[in-house]
DNA sequence: ATGTTGCATACTGCCGACAGTTGTCAGGTT
DNA sequence: AACCTGACAACTGTCGGCAGTATGCAACAT
């Protein structure tokens, strides 16, 4: 099969390993991160670097002028406001996909969440494959929208910062099943093609998602307590 | 007073430029814009325009690697998706506001709309001015939802975006006087703390304009024609 | 006439280097 | 001992230049 030459640039190159290496922890929240730093660990000039980073700009990293970049911090307010984000957008995402999203598709989507259904009853580690079973869910949903400017939004931006806010709070007990509820109804209000249900559902979903997220980060923040 | 200093930085100079020529018609939609002229006729190096234009990438340019970048086309389907990602944004940036404005910020907006009365109501020429207010007024209520994730999107993709799509289409005869009722039952509903009813009121206000000014494109469409 | 090939031009992606600024720390001062 | 001072190191912002690639055009083959 005579598939495309993907075209990648250093500088592509160079944000997909800085996005790895945040959301999975390998840059803490509030490290800085240096240019001329990077660019030599990584072995190229600044000026790549430099476009990577710019890009990330109030998304994962925070810009200070002629002192650099450091890697965004979460605290509960800003947690909270990512949530707000989410909601509306992922709303909005859900109630355009019950108008647009193509026939097959909710038979494809609850393909997916029997799959999840299935990895939550087998395994009792819901770590990361649930994790990414979640983000495939609703990524599907964002691509059924058909709305592009939602759909870069909530990949480049809202996943980005939702991926470090997990690396902080585990789930509570028995969300995963809940959460797993609540996508199914999502799925059928689209397959019914009822955008006031599809965007209540999924609103109510997130809503959920973060008053349980919020709790076990508050709960992880008096456990560990805060310097000074 | 002592204000802050603020530290403007070539590249961000030249982004200041870049969007004011887009948003003035001075670049036309599907126009190339080419690093290395641009940098010429602003007497600088190309870096500082490089970084410039990449920060407009998916918002007010396209990229294509190795091509360069060119300004956005707006069709049918895309400002209805503007339109889309506005009501979901501004909707929630309502509610949000409903929750947490300041005590006196719902005597400032309505002062505001009065000035937008007066202005309306003294001269004919609804062009600029109303749009600027309308601009302030939108602004205003994504500040006060207190939401720097949702202020952000709306200030540097949304509002660029629609400034664009103002370019093209002119608004219908009694347009402006419909928004501006909207935008006292928005005012009202904050004033109330009334969150459901606030979104509600920005969501509905969104809609008509979505409806009016698509409305108003394919009127413009159908007269002007198109290539081919 | 149509399609292909080769070349000239302009541009993007990338690099190394320089100026100005910021943070740090040794050394001296009160 | 605490504070100020000045130099050093590191970094950001910016620049000019080089290699590889895309566009347009002319010459050639079919």
């Amino acid at each position: 099969m005579m598939e495309p030459i993907r075209i990648r640039s250093l500088a592509n190159e160079v944000l997909d390993r800085v996005v790895a290496a945040i959301t999975s922890g390998e840059f803490e929240p509030g490290e800085k991160l240096s240019e001329s730093q990077l660019a030599r660990q990584l072995g190229i000039s600044r000026g790549p670097v430099r476009e990577a980073l710019h890009q990330l700009e109030g998304k994962l990293v925070e810009r200070v002028p002629r002192l650099g970049v450091s890697v965004i911090q979460f605290d509960h307010d800003s947690l909270q406001q990512l949530f707000y984000l989410r909601e509306a957008l992922e709303g909005m995402a859900a109630r355009l996909a019950a108008l647009n999203a193509p026939d097959g598709w909710a038979d494809e989507a609850e393909a997916l969440l029997r799959r999840h259904e299935a990895d939550i009853r087998d395994t009792g580690s819901r770590a990361y494959r649930q994790r990414s079973v979640d983000e495939d869910f609703h990524v599907s949903i964002a691509r059924a929208a058909g709305c592009v400017n939602i759909e870069r939004i909530l990949l480049n931006e809202v996943n980005f910062q939702l991926r470090i806010a997990r690396l902080k709070s585990s789930m509570r007990p028995g969300r995963a099943e809940e959460a797993l509820r609540q996508h199914f109804e999502i799925v059928e209000a689209i397959r019914a093609r009822d955008p006031d249900r599809a965007e209540a559902a999924m609103r109510r979903h997130i809503a959920s998602a973060r008053i349980s997220t919020l709790a076990a980060l508050d709960g992880q923040a008096g456990k560990g307590g805060e310097p000074g």
